[in-house]
DNA sequence: CAAGTGACATTATCGTATATTTGTCATTAG
DNA sequence: CTAATGACAAATATACGATAATGTCACTTG
């Protein structure tokens, strides 16, 4: 009606996206979505099996756009040493959701029940990201600056360590806190459990 | 009627556990508990201030008996490595929870509510585990097991960083994985983060 | 007067009739 | 044959009066 292009994927995101954005994930039907279109709501069905999956495809989009491909660029770099890129690679990670948290509180609660029912998807996001970190862990492990290990295994653990600042089922504890001191604490104690000790 | 004695705080604790096991945190009125008891609700409004006062100080009572209680007998326990008594003091925070998570999931509903809104109470429970988890790495900083640090600070670190395991808001995925793989690489990150590196 | 009561106002929950939304599919349009 | 439609049934949500729970307090009781 308004485009005679077949609709695609990626309008429907953007359609779904912003309604998501102006009404609140609780208060947008599809047919809302529907009618920024200008469809009928059984059109989305031949998109997206369901609502939910909808809702999913839009998190997953959210999360490649905003938070895998701004880490990616700082894991592919090659400059400083791989500890400080490992640090700014973490900040960016933490600030980019205490920022969405912030900023986006209804996004951001979407994102935080999809975790606990779209494994998944979540699943496949923290894969990357976990590659990233790889990627950066092996490099200090090839220029000598961390002890040698698995570098797969051990982004795994820097994940799972620091779950409590970027993990989204900690979002009440990020605003009440202090930013960034117990971060400090424990970044401290994982860079000397990696770090090589004949370090120069 | 049941009891001439004056009401005690502790027997009402008793009989609102009680009563919350038996009905759920959800269908548990105050009435009820003051029916087991005896007495009319208003009398419970005598010893707490409201039904979430009452809650909560249920819940304090149980971190206090069935965690806090436990895990102080293995701090203060001299017998083996520094290293040994941490990973079991930890291993027993996390199974613990495990187990309440899963053979008393209405009571460990209700104490993942908490944590959210009675922060006072969590704070201090958490304080206490600090400082158990504080002594036994000094004791390993005097024995030259572990590097000298703060303790205090350390212990803060270790657990936040292992937030992921013993903390409420995960509870979905200790279900759903591998119980032990994930903790035991970022238990050998922590460990090698605090050992001395001159060690025998 | 310390301990407990129970009627009362306030607040939340329940049941349910009503309305919306989700999801399906036979049908239309190109 | 692909894309889209819109009427429809089933599943959910909403509104709202009825019912129950929370929290207060002037009052009894030993």
């Amino acid at each position: 009606m308004t485009n005679d292009l077949p609709l695609s994927k990626e309008q429907i995101l953007d359609a779904a996206e912003q309604v998501l954005r102006r009404f609140g994930p609780d208060k947008t039907s599809v047919v809302d979505v529907a009618k920024v279109l200008g469809v009928s709501h059984g059109t989305l069905y031949r998109h997206f099996a369901s609502k939910a999956a909808l809702r999913e495809a839009v998190t997953e989009r959210w999360l490649h756009r905003s938070v895998a491909i701004p880490l990616e660029d700082i894991a592919a770099r090659k400059d400083g040493s791989a500890a400080d890129r490992l640090r700014l690679w973490l900040d960016t990670l933490i600030a980019g959701k205490r920022k969405f948290a912030a900023e986006d509180a209804e996004m951001f609660a979407m994102y935080a029940e999809v975790t606990l029912h779209a494994v998944e998807i979540i699943a496949s996001h923290v894969d990357r990201l976990m590659g990233q970190m790889a990627v950066i862990i092996e490099e200090g492990i090839i220029k000598g600056e961390f002890k040698p290990a698995s570098s797969i295994k051990t982004a795994n653990a820097i994940f799972m360590a620091t779950s409590r600042f970027h993990h989204p089922a900690h979002v009440a504890e990020w605003s009440s806190e202090h930013p960034n001191e117990p971060f400090e604490l424990v970044w401290e104690l994982l860079l000397s459990g990696i770090v090589s000790s004949h370090e120069s």
